[in-house]
DNA sequence: TTTAACGTTTAGGATACCCTAAATATTAAA
DNA sequence: TTTAATATTTAGGGTATCCTAAACGTTAAA
């Protein structure tokens, strides 16, 4: 299908879309699309039965579209590797390639790939590279917004978007990193964390919904 | 620019529309798209400056056009190089591959790529990579219906178009062999070629026009 | 040189994506 | 529960790319 299309069941995936209904405004701003746009092309994608939509409500993936979600999915992070440790490139900027290429890459290209790449299990930033992997990743792992105050954590992966992956950068919490999740107070909407060498880190709980952790 | 508009110069240069004009009959021909399309399209591309177009009598690139044409011709090759030398696909295989990548792939990734592979010279098919080396390429070479009876050359380029590279795998004429040309009789549109051990070969010459060669 | 064949353009339309402005529905606050 | 804020949809457009049918130019054969 058009990449396009493609980049929009990518962005309900990515939103939870398999589980919940996501709204048109998160996909109009993730995508940074009006939202009258999202709502003509959410129509759209019903018509090839990739989502089921219920206006007012917001759209949740069907199988059919989850699987083709995951198929891009898994196309954009082995160019992240490729990239990444192939051709040199630096963390930061993989992301932006491999959101072109994921488009343009046969299933026979990927598979390919993914043999000459040793069949990796993570992309850079630690997102699941195949396809059963990934609902597994789900079950096991969870934002650090979601976590108790007391648990210790490692950093399991970091939702891949330019922004998010610089800013996290900038906070020094990085995948593989085990922190100890201090404090969570929704209130103020801050969680205060302990890392390496007892260094305190704080951030907002909407914003730790992008570090996904897994217990240790 | 879009990979449309990437498709047309791309035929438009191999179609030699750096010195001659070339018809819209060709490039519909060719992209497979109805003459009024190509018409529109051309005075879309004049617009951009990459065509100049009289109409009724064609189009020719123009520096920035050809520029263009050769850096997504680059991209087209070394993904060739890629697809063939790295992962394993056959020869007949890559170009369909390549003619999707190039378009989604930035000068960034092709530095990168070119680097990683050994800054190879040519693709599978023979067509040079270096921008500068396509020019020579094209002052070296002629095609084989161009040549006179009698020359001994050696296959050096194949137009990859699958068609023809299948074509011209089943008559036996790769790239590296090295033929005689025994006789080009223009009124019956046929070249007959002697290849290794006496074989001999026919090709019409308008067949011919897609194998290039140079002399020993 | 007239005409037939063929290439090209014009006219009119379709679809995919995208937009803004205005109307409408939903939800949360008063 | 009424209102105000916010999300969503409808209405009306715009561009890029494609198409067919019909009109028009060019060229080469008769």
């Amino acid at each position: 299908m058009s990449p396009t299309k493609e980049d929009y069941i990518k962005v309900l995936f990515e939103l939870g879309g398999r589980f919940n209904r996501v709204s048109n405004k998160e996909v109009s701003n993730r995508l940074d699309i009006s939202p009258p746009t999202v709502t003509e092309m959410m129509n759209s994608l019903v018509k090839v039965e990739w989502v089921e939509y219920t206006p007012y409500k917001g759209s949740i993936l069907t199988d059919k579209g989850t699987e083709y979600a995951k198929e891009i999915i898994r196309k954009h992070r082995l160019w992240e590797v490729f990239l990444f440790e192939k051709l040199g490139f630096d963390i930061e900027d993989v992301h932006a390639e491999a959101e072109l290429l994921e488009h343009t890459t046969s299933d026979d290209v990927a598979d390919k790939l993914e043999s000459y790449l040793g069949y990796p299990e993570y992309c850079p930033h630690g997102g699941a590279i195949k396809i059963d992997l990934m609902d597994m990743q789900e079950d096991y792992t969870f934002t650090i917004s979601e976590a108790k105050a007391g648990t210790e954590v490692v950093i399991s992966r970091i939702v891949d978007e330019e922004k998010l992956l610089k800013y996290f950068k900038n906070q020094h919490l990085n995948i593989g990193d085990r922190i100890t999740v201090t404090d969570i107070d929704s209130s103020i909407d801050l969680i205060t964390l302990t890392a390496e060498e007892d260094k305190e880190i704080q951030i907002s709980i909407s914003l730790g919904n992008y570090l996904f952790v897994e217990p240790i």
